[in-house]
DNA sequence: ACTTGCAATGGAACCGGTTCCGGTTCCGCA
DNA sequence: TGCGGAACCGGAACCGGTTCCATTGCAAGT
């Protein structure tokens, strides 16, 4: 393996200068660097990574702290992430939580603060409030995708106008008695969580239509669980004429039941989700659509950016992303 | 941010002394140990990562190439590779190959030669066998997770069994008139692909029994794809009795599609998938499971083994884990 | 012709650990 | 008491880059 030194040699230059041509740092003559750039080249010459970032305190690396990696959100976040990460040439390191099982703050003490990242961002409620502060003192960027927080900028879908879109769209087709099924979520966050924020706009829209009130159901965000919750539901005979779900994972879980119990979709109910999961097509599933990828895409080009302007102002604004009605078969007039 | 300097001059010793203290290495008394260490801990002594690193050229990551990380078994890998690697404190480096789009070999070349991993899991169809013994030859430890390799260590589903197991259950259940509906696999693996493996064996157990003999369908990996395949498939008057899918994502398109063709399963129709995904627990799908959570673990337990002994013969052996049927409520007797 | 100024370059320190190698200390044993 | 050897420890080199600072060379300005 050549090392720069071997470089310079070569090239007939010193290793300051070859350092300079080579990571492009100007001071350096057009001819003198293409020289350089040939020999390391023809050398197959790699810089090593360690040595730079001993050197330059820069990792180029982000970490990602994510509560899991095998739901659809967290994963399509995560792709969105390793595709900017990927265009801005900086490696991405995965710190599964739900991995590491209980203790999951000490694991954040041994890794992160080892300064092995020079940006972080925190999926959903990763992090409680006290570490993202404390991340932030260290002057690491920090952000957060899927819920807002007060700790850190933060990116995520607009939870309330998705709430609200959800219901209205039923009440536009002339629903007036609708059941509310919340997804859980497993940790208490900083802020009102997704799942709240969605409850609260639909208790929102209820108030407003004067619908019939019925209490707010909340089960885990598994296929199994809504399904088991549906089946009780739509078993009695004062069923609601439509259901709207946390979640697409809860609203499939409710096709499931109904199908399973002969309440045909969506003649005699109507079902609404969240998230536009890749299923949602092949079961024709009305729902409120996200992109999470985009949203991974945006969170580290805020990082790369904030890398690139130390010393500012911290950044804790918010990403409201826009919820889009997809509407497919699952929602008609109620009978 | 205190250096090992500092704890060695606090602590009254040399560096020499501290670093052997703190690292666990021998030649260090008790006493001189303790305190070193307490002084470490006193000033919230951390090591730095990119020093050690340079110094040993052990970088404690393990790096992961994935075609993508928003699918089941891939994100379920990734989970138990995540979960053992914290085991013995190693990091992950991402690299999702689907998130870099054309040019993912330059990515390899860049990033991957950089000497930023110690050890390096491929899951599939990452890479080419060329890359791999590439890898091997770099003294870096390889191995693949989803499908045999003869390039490298490898760690999979017996696809062979899991095809047979299949089919052999709906033969049992009298079915004499089954159809085959594989999952496409993007490119073209070294050996077999896990497809092409299935598909074999469900050849092999039409001929020993003599079923009727209908070609093979091939749908791309996908609900929708699977869906759209199936209700051609069960429009049909001379349908199969019985549809034995290369995957759980496919069988799940089939169940919708009889539904939807008003087809009963089981009574009019069996099917089975492969993988167990957690949607199939609600669907009650009779599936072959696999758990890929548990491949990730062994994969990098493997690995570390592997960075303890170097020098030893290349170990290009195959773990083919065993198959489970699991009997759920989607496959009976034919009609 | 003689500064003045700037671009290009090289020497050497530095980042923060690990480890080789040689020097003490201290013990057991003759 | 003297000696060999093991255990413990410190000095210094080293990993492979980056960057500060001083030096050189050359063109422009007066």
């Amino acid at each position: 393996m050549p090392r720069l030194d071997d470089v310079a040699r070569a090239a007939g230059v010193s290793k300051a200068t070859a350092s300079r041509a080579l990571s492009g740092a100007d001071g350096v003559s057009p001819t003198t660097r293409e020289k350089v750039q040939r020999t390391a080249a023809d050398l197959g010459f790699r810089a090593s990574g360690a040595a730079r970032r001993l050197a330059t305190g820069v990792t180029r690396t982000i970490g990602v702290l994510t509560p899991s990696v095998d739901r659809w959100y967290f994963g399509s976040v995560l792709h969105g992430i390793a595709h900017a990460a990927d265009r801005h040439e900086h490696d991405v390191l995965l710190y599964d939580l739900g991995a590491f099982g209980r203790g999951g703050h000490e694991k954040f003490e041994r890794f992160m603060l080892r300064g092995e990242v020079d940006g972080l961002v925190t999926i959903t409620w990763s992090l409680v409030g006290g570490d993202l502060t404390r991340l932030a003192e260290l002057g690491v960027p920090v952000a957060t995708v899927g819920e807002p927080t007060p700790h850190s900028r933060s990116f995520s879908l607009d939870d309330d106008a998705a709430g609200e879109q959800a219901a209205e769209h039923l009440v536009r087709l002339g629903h007036t008695d609708l059941l509310h099924l919340a997804s859980e979520t497993e940790v208490q966050p900083f802020d009102a969580s997704s799942s709240d924020r969605r409850k609260r706009a639909f208790e929102l829209v209820s108030a407003r239509h004067g619908l019939r009130m019925r209490p707010v159901q909340t089960v885990p965000t598994t296929l199994e669980a809504a399904h088991a919750a549906a089946r009780g539901i739509l078993a009695r005979a004062d069923r609601p004429t439509g259901i709207v779900a946390g979640t697409d994972e809860v609203a499939l879980g409710v096709l499931l039941a109904a199908h399973q119990l002969g309440v045909r979709v969506p003649e005699e109910l109507s079902v609404i989700g969240v998230d536009d999961v890749p299923a949602a097509t092949a079961f024709g599933l009305t729902t409120i659509r996200q992109d999470p990828a985009q949203h991974g895409e945006d969170v580290v080009a805020w990082i790369i950016s904030a890398l690139g302007e130390p010393e500012s102002e911290p950044d804790r604004s918010h990403t409201n992303y826009a919820p889009v009605l997809v509407v497919r078969g699952s929602t008609a007039p109620p009978p």
